[in-house]
DNA sequence: AGAACCGCCTGCTTGC
DNA sequence: TGCAAGCAGGCGGTTC
């Protein structure tokens, strides 16, 4: 599922590819994104990541605003033909972008272009005094904290279970029993495995892919998602997984403290 | 107010 | 082999 390393990749490759294009045509497919029929052509003037949010910026000073969700993807095509589970279509002079999202989770909105970054995200403008004095103290479990978006941006389960085992801290801890020190650890090994993650243009887990089709590499570096039984990097324990608020929690009983 | 739970969806996996 | 049930989960909304 598409989470900040994902959303970065699709954004670069979306900012080389239809930066300064003209949008010719919008194609609805899917009645639940009726309101996209709207789209009149504007020209494209900058792709954004704000969290999970990709921000296309147009020069009519609107801004087209995807969520992928769960299962969505954006494909290029030279072709128009419409690929399987695609539920919208833009058009330039040179190709064509598709939503493709089987379980039509994926949202998209038109909205005036704001231009202030009132997002918490990890990589470009996390304020960490603020979410020091307003989410530290919550007495949720400390993943549960970190996939929260108003919380922390663009962190979703994949990312959070590596990031709580990377720290060795238990993600059934609440989040109100770490240190200072603890969460400084927290910050530093989320900004590593995030950047890590855009390197290697993403994690494939079920059916990830790139605005390309290609598949990315992290799914081979994961160390605690989808580990189940097998030995922990660290400390040789054995990898369990728990279900924390209906979600899959992957983690080192042994290590994670 | 904050924590916990629900609903949206459908392809894939599992069990009989 | 075929069918049904179970599972996957981001996040906004609702309930407790």
């Amino acid at each position: 599922m598409p989470e900040l390393p994902e959303v970065e990749t699709l954004c670069r490759q979306l900012q080389r590819k239809i930066c300064g294009h003209k949008i010719l045509s919008s194609k609805v497919y899917d009645d639940k994104l009726a309101n996209m029929k709207k789209i009149r052509g504007g020209k494209v003037i900058a792709v954004e990541r704000k969290g999970k949010t990709i921000v296309i910026s147009l020069d009519d000073d609107s801004s087209i605003l995807i969520h992928l969700r769960m299962t969505g993807r954006l494909l290029w095509q030279d072709s128009p033909a419409r690929p399987k589970h695609s539920r919208w279509r833009i058009t330039f002079n040179d190709g064509n972008v598709f939503l493709v999202d089987p379980r039509r989770f994926a949202t998209v909105k038109v909205e005036k272009t704001v231009t202030e970054k009132t997002v918490n995200d990890l990589l470009t403008g996390f304020d960490e005094k603020k979410f020091m004095e307003t989410q530290a103290r919550r007495k949720v479990n400390v993943k549960i904290l970190l996939m929260d978006p108003k919380a922390i941006a663009g962190i979703g389960n994949i990312y959070a279970c590596e990031i709580l085992h990377k720290a060795g801290i238990s993600p059934l801890r609440r989040a109100s029993t770490l240190s200072v020190k603890e969460w400084k650890t927290v910050f530093s090994y989320a900004k590593r495995i995030l950047k890590k993650g855009i390197e290697k243009r993403g994690t494939s887990i079920s059916d990830w892919r790139d605005l390309y089709g290609c598949q990315g590499e992290n799914q081979h570096d994961l160390k605690a998602y989808g580990q189940e039984g097998k030995s922990c990097s660290i400390c040789g324990g054995t990898i369990c997984r728990i279900k924390q608020g209906g979600r899959s929690t992957f983690y080192c009983p042994n290590c994670q403290k």
